[in-house]
DNA sequence: CGCCTTTGACCCGCGC
DNA sequence: GCGCGGGTCAAAGGCG
């Protein structure tokens, strides 16, 4: 799979229609939302992360994404290249289903990664005893050198004061960088489970400040071991949350929809797409929107999966389409 | 003591 | 080939 280099990269190569963050590289995640006219924050304030309690939920939602791209982008090819990494991978991807044990090519090739990391780390040894590499460093650069495959990534932007979010896995922040032409830092985490090799970047964006880009890269070979967060519902407490399905980079697929669909119903999924405020009641038009995200090439789909949006949006309103 | 963050050094890829 | 920037390592130190 062709992976883009990475989110900052994006900067250099994206093409910013002016919508949303008219100058944000990540711009084009909202070209896809027709986001000139979204408010602010474009796709994650699509998903509700508008709302204070987003916050540190928010990626609940996203293991449905990849999924829901295709649905929510008809055009996509015009989207910058960070929507285009996403398209990458969705469009690689089987829809991800709580009963599906299919895993994705791209999921696929993670973990024939990290079964040929171990390997190659048997190789290693067993290459040390016939060609022993000098030094260490050697050696560290020879390992490095055989992989150099990137695993899929993933970017979202979230609205917080905190950096680093909670997701519902444990990260060990390993490395701390500069990043160019922004005041802020990034920092960079891994997943402190054993042979778990999934890597999270984290960076506030320079544009606004009050937003942080998270990107994901590799996939989660275990559960959360976490509660992702206190259950809201009484309900919601008596679900499992995490399923032991993985068809997305770095996340575990969750199983809130019924939960967060109660918590979503009262937003208006269309008003906020169109600018208007997301504090305005859920009124029956509020999804009218939804069918310009739903052309009638991908209304088909819908009925099979509706990814995101069938957390997002009663199941009764998509039918109604 | 274990786990985590911090931070300087190092490596690698890429553009010029 | 060189320099720059991104990504990673690993030692040191902090904290519960």
């Amino acid at each position: 799979m062709d992976v883009k280099k990475d989110v900052v990269k994006m900067e250099d190569n994206s093409t910013n229609i002016g919508c949303g963050f008219s100058s944000s590289p990540f711009s084009g995640i909202f070209d896809f939302c027709e986001g000139e006219k979204s408010s602010s924050l474009g796709f994650m304030e699509l998903l509700g992360a508008g709302q204070d309690f987003c916050t540190n939920s928010l990626f609940d939602y996203l293991p449905q994404t990849p999924s829901m791209l295709p649905s929510l982008a008809p055009n996509f090819p015009k989207t910058s290249i960070m929507a285009k990494e996403c398209s990458d991978y969705s469009l690689n991807q089987q829809p991800a289903t709580p009963n599906s044990s299919s895993i994705s090519s791209a999921s696929s090739e993670a973990l024939n990664e990290e079964q040929t990391d171990n390997k190659g780390a048997a190789d290693q040894d067993e290459e040390e005893e016939h060609d022993q590499p000098k030094t260490k460093k050697e050696l560290k650069a020879k390992k490095a050198s055989q992989k150099r495959q990137r695993e899929p990534r993933f970017a979202f932007m979230t609205k917080s004061e905190v950096d680093h979010l909670e997701d519902g896995y444990r990260w060990r922040k390993y490395g701390q960088k500069a990043v160019k032409n922004s005041p802020f830092p990034r920092s960079y985490y891994r997943c402190t489970s054993t042979a778990c090799n999934v890597k999270k970047r984290v960076e506030r964006s320079f544009n606004d400040p009050s937003i942080v880009v998270t990107t994901y890269e590799g996939q989660h070979t275990h559960p959360s071991p976490l509660i992702p967060r206190p259950t809201l519902t009484a309900s919601a407490s008596a679900q499992p949350n995490i399923s032991t399905t993985f068809a997305m980079p770095s996340m575990p697929r969750t199983l809130l929809s019924h939960h967060y669909q109660q918590q979503l119903q009262p937003f208006n999924f269309c008003n906020y797409v169109n600018g208007g405020s997301p504090t305005a009641n859920a009124s029956g038009t509020g999804f009218h929107s939804e069918r310009r995200f739903c052309t009638p090439a991908t209304g088909s789909a819908m009925l099979t999966d509706h990814g995101l949006l069938q957390d997002i949006v009663p199941s009764h309103m998509l039918k109604q389409e």
